[in-house]
DNA sequence: CGGCCCCGCGTTTTT
DNA sequence: CGCGGGGCCG
């Protein structure tokens, strides 16, 4: 049993396997085992007679807990099922529905996503007459985000001269008073945001010594996986829990750190030694995913940070292919490159498993889909949980809440005119007013006119109003008791009318809206059916029920990944960390998008997206191409790019570029073209390429006509539009519909330039501005940019087209 | 009170 | 371009 954990561990995994008391830092670089020498590691102390219950490990994602489980089940059997493992959030979520009351929630307490936050903050912001102009809800969240993740009450908020300056300084002092507001109503509508199910788990552990003292000798043994993205409200949990036993083992990789734009803290890692003395650290440097380019060309890229814990990477795989760098014209191209990429290597043998997509935003993602759907590639995009966020999903979710925690005025508010009742927003504001009188929740105000309208003394249209509501709900609380989950929740879409308003009327989305809420119940169906099996196998002791199911819901994201069928994998980088890949693609590698524009002004920031870049590079186990386009289309215009510096950031002997690769150092393609040197044969090769695949393919789409997982959009039921796909034709432009414009933008560039009214050091004189010197000239689609610098004004950059300029 | 239309603005990344 | 919020009208 033993000897079958550690066969195969290499001495520096062996060694981080085997010493499992005291405090340990793993420092793992990517690809090097981590996930084997956690589950080993674990697989390992069972072995040693340590209890399954008396072991606690925190992911990063549900996935990832989910995967090591199963691995460790696979070793050591069922016993697995009972180590407590799961996100922070889910964790301490569960740890908080024991123990909420201590702290002033009730254990039934919701838990608010951000969208429920944000529009809470939302009213708040209303509330307080400040506008929303200045106060925009999101920045605002974000800034009480960042405060929980570090653990400042509002009191401490308010009280800090720090954060007050900082906020004058972003035209928002108020933000302390919204924050303390905010707090208050979350507490009265018995409700938790995500960053409450840290901050609250530290408030918990903080004033209940005999909670803390419980889970101390509850958990003596900790685990922590990608530590490098723990924040500090998750930091300072772990040190408490840890506090007594010190048997905690942290796993990380300080180069794959990339959640600090939600608090993470990478000195967490960085410091690891400081705050547990008698640590062992281990170094895992050998990477067994990837081949030798790819490991290399990531140091390569990697090594332009500054801040680094030294290790050294390295491959002994083979050397491998290099990786490609594809220049496309524009962005469309790109994902027909991608798509023959794949195409070319599944012929020889690869599956379409074998393949991800990686790009650095969510939008990037369509024209991936289409290039895919089109050459009968099966696909799937991985996005945050559609099914969940959809509104008609959201709205009976509401009703849910509102059932199992009536004091939530946030989803009271939501669903009390849904479907429409005639409850508009003066009876809403009516019940409000009444409700902060009595100092109640609108749910039992509305409750107590209702059971004794004659002494209320409050508008009869009101009550009259309120009353259906109000019984239909009280008969659904009756019927949640004693019905399964799945029935309850088609009982509520039922009698509440939702179904029966989206029959009445046949609207298309009306049908999407049936076929969401269909997948919702198949979701807690299959729910239900999970936990039966546990039941029967002895793994639980309590039928589900809806309460179960709501709190497990509202902290997943990619749920239902089981891997379903052979496909492409389309997402973003971020969601790609810890997993891997024979074949990689990373797309929209431009200034501006990788790295996003938000991260180019700090270094810490850049440093950030470049490790990011790394996690991307490395997910790949064969090869990796990385491509971008020389123009893209942004909110419905076309504009030029300039190459990412993470391309120059990688040492060229690792690269194999369909272009000149001296040009990423020197001209962009604009600059190229002022000096004329664009090559038109270039340019007939380039359309041909894609003329002889597009003939290739040919017109017989007949995709798959399957799945319907809720969490993945899969590839379009119907034909694609033909004119998405970016298939230059250079014949007639007339003829070539919605692609007109940007390949005519681009035929004409060269000589558009010389169209453009100015040229580079004229002087010119604007109304406002006055006298200026033309400093540069950059084509757009339609128009040109002109950098100008003014005397007295600086430099500014307006359109030839609109600005009012004159000649000098 | 509800539906329709128009305008304005947005894009990091996720538990 | 597409969505959501706000304003206006029926």
């Amino acid at each position: 049993m033993t000897e079958e954990i550690l066969a195969g561990l290499n001495p520096a995994q062996r060694e981080a396997v085997i010493n499992y008391d005291g405090p340990s830092l793993i420092i793992a670089g990517a690809g090097s085992g981590k996930t084997r020498v956690l589950t080993s590691r674990i697989a390992y102390m069972l072995s040693q007679g340590v209890e399954p219950q008396s072991i606690l490990a925190l992911t990063f994602t549900n996935k990832a807990a989910r995967e090591m489980r199963e691995r460790i089940e696979k070793m050591v059997g069922s016993r697995a099922r009972f180590i407590r493992m799961g996100t922070f959030h889910s964790v301490f979520a569960r740890l908080l529905r024991e123990n909420a009351s201590k702290i002033g929630f009730p254990d039934s307490y919701t838990i608010y996503e951000s969208n429920d936050a944000k529009n809470l903050i939302k009213s708040i912001i209303k509330e307080l007459n400040l506008s929303d102009e200045k106060y925009k809800p999101q920045s605002v969240a974000a800034r009480i985000s960042m405060a929980k993740n570090c653990l400042i009450t509002p009191a401490a908020y308010l009280a800090n001269a720090t954060l007050a300056a900082e906020d004058s300084e972003a035209k928002m002092p108020e933000i302390g008073n919204i924050y303390a507001e905010y707090c208050r109503r979350c507490k009265r509508n018995g409700a938790m945001d995500f960053d409450d199910l840290l901050l609250q788990t530290n408030i918990l552990l903080r004033d209940e010594a005999e909670v803390l003292n419980g889970y101390q000798e509850r958990f003596r043994y900790i685990l922590v996986d990608e530590y490098q993205d723990t924040n500090m409200a998750q930091y300072i949990i772990v040190r408490r829990l840890a506090l007594k036993h010190s048997n905690v083992c942290v796993v990380g990789d300080d180069a794959q750190s990339i959640y600090a734009f939600r608090g993470a803290k990478i000195e967490n890692i960085l410091s690891f030694q400081r705050d547990y003395p008698t640590t062992k650290v281990y170094k895992l440097e050998q990477n067994y995913r990837s081949t030798q380019t790819i490991v290399d060309a990531a140091n390569s890229l990697i090594k332009h940070n500054s801040r680094r814990l030294e290790k050294r990477c390295f491959s002994e795989a083979e050397q491998g292919e290099k990786i490609r760098l594809v220049r496309v014209m524009e962005d469309s191209y790109e994902a027909v490159e991608v798509a023959m990429d794949i195409k070319d290597r599944a012929r020889n043998g690869a599956e379409w498993r074998d393949f991800a997509i990686l790009y650095r935003t969510n939008k990037q993602h369509g024209l991936f889909e289409s290039a895919l759907a089109r050459r009968n590639i099966p696909y799937r995009v991985y996005k945050g949980l559609s099914l969940l966020e959809h509104k008609d999903v959201r709205n009976v979710l509401a009703y849910i809440s509102l059932i199992l925690n009536p004091n939530d005025d946030e989803s009271f508010k939501r669903v009390v005119n849904y479907p429409a009742r005639g409850i508009g927003d003066t009876t809403i504001s009516r019940i409000e007013q009444l409700s902060q009188e009595r100092g109640k929740s609108m749910w039992h105000t509305v409750a107590e006119l209702t059971a004794t309208p004659a002494a209320a003394g409050v508008e009869k249209s009101i009550i009259r109003k309120v009353n259906d509501f109000v019984q239909l709900i009280q008969r659904l609380s009756t019927l949640r008791v004693e019905m399964g989950a799945c029935d309850f929740v088609k009982e509520v879409m039922t009698s509440t009318g939702i179904l029966h308003a989206l029959e009445l009327e046949h609207k298309p989305e009306n049908d999407t809206a049936k076929d969401y809420l269909e997948q919702l119940l198949a979701m807690i169906d299959t729910f239900e059916e999970e936990c039966h099996n546990d039941l029967e196998d002895g793994l639980r002791d309590t039928e589900p029920s809806i309460d179960e199911w709501m709190q497990s819901v509202m902290l997943q994201t990619d749920q239902d990944n089981d891997d379903d069928g052979n496909k492409v994998t389309l997402m973003t980088v971020h969601s790609a960390k810890g997993l891997e890949y024979d074949y990689v693609y990373i797309v929209g590698m431009e200034e501006g998008l990788f790295p996003s524009k938000r991260s180019t002004e700090s270094l810490a920031d850049l440093e950030e997206e470049r490790r990011l870049m790394y996690v991307a590079l490395t997910r790949a186990k064969r090869a990796a191409m990385l491509s971008y386009a020389e123009m893209r289309r942004v909110w419905g215009k076309t504009e030029n790019t300039i190459p990412s510096r993470f391309l120059k950031d990688i040492d060229k002997e690792y690269l194999d570029a369909n272009f000149d690769i001296e040009e990423l150092h020197g001209r962009s393609r604009w600059e190229r073209a002022l000096s004329n040197l664009d090559n038109n044969s270039d340019r007939g090769a380039y359309r041909s390429r894609y003329d002889n695949e597009r003939r290739s393919i040919g017109d017989g789409y007949n995709g798959q006509r399957r799945n319907t997982s809720p969490n993945f959009s899969t590839q379009q039921q119907q034909r694609p539009r033909p004119e998405i796909i970016a298939t230059p034709q250079p014949l007639d432009p007339a003829r070539q519909g919605m692609r007109k414009v940007a390949v005519r933008s681009f035929e004409s560039q060269p000589t558009e330039l010389g169209d453009c009214a100015y040229s580079i050091g004229e002087r010119v004189e604007h109304p406002k501005f006055g006298v200026g010197t033309i400093e540069r000239i950059e084509p757009l689609a339609t128009d040109h940019k002109l950098v100008i610098v003014f005397e007295g004004y600086g430099s500014k950059t307006l359109l030839a087209n609109y600005a009012k300029l004159t000649r000098i």
